[in-house]
DNA sequence: CTCGAATGTCTAGCGGTGCTAGAATCGAGC
DNA sequence: GCTCGATTCTAGCACCGCTAGACATTCGAG
């Protein structure tokens, strides 16, 4: 029994590796350089151990991103959680927002850019994405207005940080004014 | 003279050859098929010819980008003089904008997602991609509203129709309510 | 009209990718 | 110490973007 425990412990462990692994070389030269050659280099097995852990390099990239929505949405709470009133919340929302994805540019592709293989918006959507959404419907849906569904406004104002981020690092955007863009966006979007 | 001539003609001609063939394929299958071995295959010539073209596969996605830029603007002009009014236009704009994307998904990746090796926001941005924000522009500078910079308001406006097209396709929103969704940014991101 | 040079196109190949079949090795339990 | 199942590896597939160098074709000069 013992014997099997601790096979079973130095597995996830390796596992953990391995998620870690891709994750620290996707943030250091990007997804593109997140080969199975070179992760199976790192983690110092050879390639068909990942397969025997994930059933290919998207279910990787989907593993970083689970890990990472965990993380985000601790950050928009604690945000959330640190600003006193509705409008300061969507403001320090955003900003967190936009922080994170900028400290973390590889876990915000695997996150909602890159194929996870992971279903969004859906009833077997994994729960850390969920919660996710649900952090950033927290602070959005008290500030929807009459007659303005929550979810639908969390899920625009989401979306328009999502096209300030995308749009900015795929340079299409110069980055100097993200903040009066934001402004904007805080200004306006919200009903009060 | 004139042989020389013919010839310039003869390879204009094969690489709108290939750029339309990019196109049509990329708009079939998605960019990931277009391989320059599939590609070459198309044209009915072999890889070479292609590089004897374009620098390499980044450029014939920029090639597209270029060509997609002017027929999203025409498109947008002509649906923004279309319409009666500051706010109709605005409207017609953004479902223009979304139109266009969900029509042309390659044209649009090739604009604003993948790597075209194309400057944007800068001096040296070509020409449609310049005449592309404006036709935005010239629609959304309107109605930026007192103390906005309209410049700052369109980027702002743009990003977030990016976000929902961008967040939509990855299926990361459910399709059904992007209409609401565009008639809350219409509502609320326009000064009047 | 011929022949060398220039131009154009091709075949073949490089080093890389994600992924996998089957051989080799390891270690647990008798 | 041995056997046998689980684990890990080597080697390879078909594909990728890209390119060197061979080959064919066409051109211009004599």
């Amino acid at each position: 029994m013992s014997v099997q425990e601790r096979k079973q412990r130095e597995r996830a462990e390796r596992e953990r590796l391995i998620v870690a692994t891709a994750r620290e070389l996707a943030e250091q030269q990007g997804w593109d350089a997140v080969t199975t050659r070179r992760l199976a280099e790192r983690i110092e097995y050879s390639q068909p151990v990942l397969y025997s852990h994930f059933r290919g390099k998207r279910e990787i990239i989907g593993a970083v991103a689970l890990e990472g929505a965990t993380e985000m949405a601790a950050a928009l709470r604690a945000a959330a959680s640190a600003a006193d009133g509705p409008r300061a919340r969507v403001t320090a929302l955003a900003r967190t927002y936009l922080d994170f994805a900028e400290r973390n540019p590889a876990v915000y592709d695997a996150l909602f850019r890159l194929d996870g293989g992971l279903a969004f918006a859906h009833e077997d959507t994994p729960e850390p994405l969920k919660d996710g959404f649900a952090a950033l419907l927290e602070s959005l849906g008290e500030v929807s207005g009459d007659g303005v569904d929550p979810g639908l406004f969390t899920e625009t104002f989401w979306a328009a940080l999502h096209g300030l981020v995308t749009l900015t690092r795929a340079r299409r955007l110069p980055p100097e004014d993200t903040e009066r863009r934001v402004k904007l966006l805080v200004d306006r979007l919200p009903a009060v």
